[in-house]
DNA sequence: GTACATTTGTTCGTATGTATA
DNA sequence: GTATACATACGAACAAATGTA
């Protein structure tokens, strides 16, 4: 079949993961722009959805962005939101 | 000279002084507070600031503001920040 | 113009787990 | 065993700017 053998991350945050929550949360909204699923310059889900989606507190949803910013995948406008980058 | 012979302190946290890291926090501020670059009714520096100005985990910059709190010099306003007292 | 909701910024309280001295 | 220290993660509250009805 034309199925990758390279299994798609579940989106989901795994609590078994020893893996911090919010580097699997930065992972995950990775993964979304890689993939095509968040365009740039199209705003990021906010935090607020990050919270009630994915089961995580700001603090937590905060920091993952926060990741994404610094590796340059995003870009936020304070009181607005945060935007894929283009590129 | 008129120097005071009496070198202050460097600000700074030395990871071989033996002292706990967060009595020596609370004493660099309890010299800022006393040499007057904290002044009475104004702001603390944030638990994230003292974080990462001088490299200590949050749970200690707490611990040593907890300290000046139990000492009388700060007082600490929930969610609003920690000032420093009059008097 | 006003009121409201949304969103990010910031601060504080608390708890758990791990590591080290 | 105790004290210290760090990292992580939850919750809560308030401010400020923005967007919209």
């Amino acid at each position: 079949m034309l199925v990758s053998n390279v299994y798609s991350m579940a989106d989901e945050i795994d609590r078994w993961n020893p893996e911090p929550v919010y580097l699997q949360l930065a992972a995950i909204l990775r993964g979304q722009i890689e993939r095509g699923e968040l365009v740039p310059r199209q705003p990021l889900p906010s935090e607020s959805y990050l919270v009630g989606h994915y089961g995580v507190s700001r603090g937590t949803a905060r920091r993952a962005v926060e990741v994404l910013r610094d590796q340059g995948l995003v870009v936020t406008i304070p009181q607005r939101g945060t935007y894929v980058s283009e590129r």
